[in-house]
DNA sequence: CTTGGAATGTCAACAACACTGACATAAAAT
DNA sequence: ATTTTATGTCAGTGTTGTTGACATTCCAAG
């Protein structure tokens, strides 16, 4: 729309052409096959033990930002305080996370990892990480580089603030 | 493994800093927060008639490959026959799908969009593609095959195959 | 022609995970 | 003292997936 450095009236579409509907098309299909890739491994896992991609997703970010409240949580994951409730207390009371009551605001409860859960988080992190190096190294950090552009590109600004904070720091 | 561009000795993993766990952590997460965009505008759509993914979904390869079988369709869609049955009942009760007796083979039902799907499926198309279009468009065409390239490497080979048999043609 | 198997459809039951709405409790903030 | 915030919980609902069982249709092999 505004700077086409083509020639200004030959061929303006020619640098235009990976935005047809077509291409597109591949794109959106490539999200689609590549999402189910992107969850097999763990998904396996988490099958044997009686656990969904629910568990997965609290597992990961209270990983990644331990200490982080029911609230901080429920901001990452998009869902009800209901949906989360569910999964939270389950994984309580397996021994993997821990709630801990706020020390300076005590209606805040705390969220950690227990070592049973970093474990777990562990093993699918592994698992998922097996899957995405493979293909990272077999494409080149260009390519990472590429995807990891247009991935944030897709993302709703509030998913792109949270997910450039949990790129710098775990705060 | 095979071919280190590096010197043979010195900083051996310069190269491959971007196949750290953290490097491999943030894709993880770009990949979810992403894919909740992707989604998220035929999502809003669907709501407002009382259809989910599972229905856009088999829209979207019933148009791209009319004429599909309802055992083409499991194979691309990866679920069970009744969940399938379940949606595509809906589809045809409601004029989107029709179901054509196959005329070598009688067993088989071969599925179409009627007009009524295939404005639905615009629809639906027209608003993912909006926001793919301009992520495509911010990052550049070297992204975009960064990004494509990822994604394909990143899925199960059965779904390779498949996804590039719809890329070529929709046979 | 009969039998076996493939493709499809249907019914029932169930589970995971999302939703809404309503209500309870505790504690911070005003 | 009252309101608001953070959290938890209960009940009900919907979509989308699962298994298992069974019926129908029809091609193909014996």
């Amino acid at each position: 729309m505004s700077s086409s450095p083509s020639s200004p009236l030959g061929r303006p579409a020619d640098n235009l052409l990976y935005l047809t509907d077509e291409q597109l098309r591949q794109g959106t299909e490539a999200m689609f096959f590549a999402y189910r890739g992107f969850t097999a491994d763990p998904d396996r896992i988490l099958n044997k033990i009686s656990y969904g991609r629910a568990h997965h997703r609290a597992i990961h970010f209270i990983n990644v930002t331990p200490g982080a409240t029911v609230n901080n949580l429920l901001s990452i994951l998009g869902i009800t305080k209901q949906s989360l409730n569910r999964v939270l207390r389950k994984l309580i009371e397996d021994g993997l996370v821990e709630s801990v009551v706020g020390k300076e605001d005590r209606r805040e409860r705390h969220l950690f990892l227990t070592d049973q859960g970093r474990d777990l988080e562990k093993q699918l992190s592994t698992a998922q990480h097996e899957r995405m190096r493979k293909a990272f190294r077999q494409v080149g950090p260009e390519a990472v580089a590429g995807f990891r552009a247009v991935l944030e590109a897709m993302m709703d600004q509030d998913m792109r603030f949270l997910y450039n904070d949990l790129r710098n720091d775990g705060s």
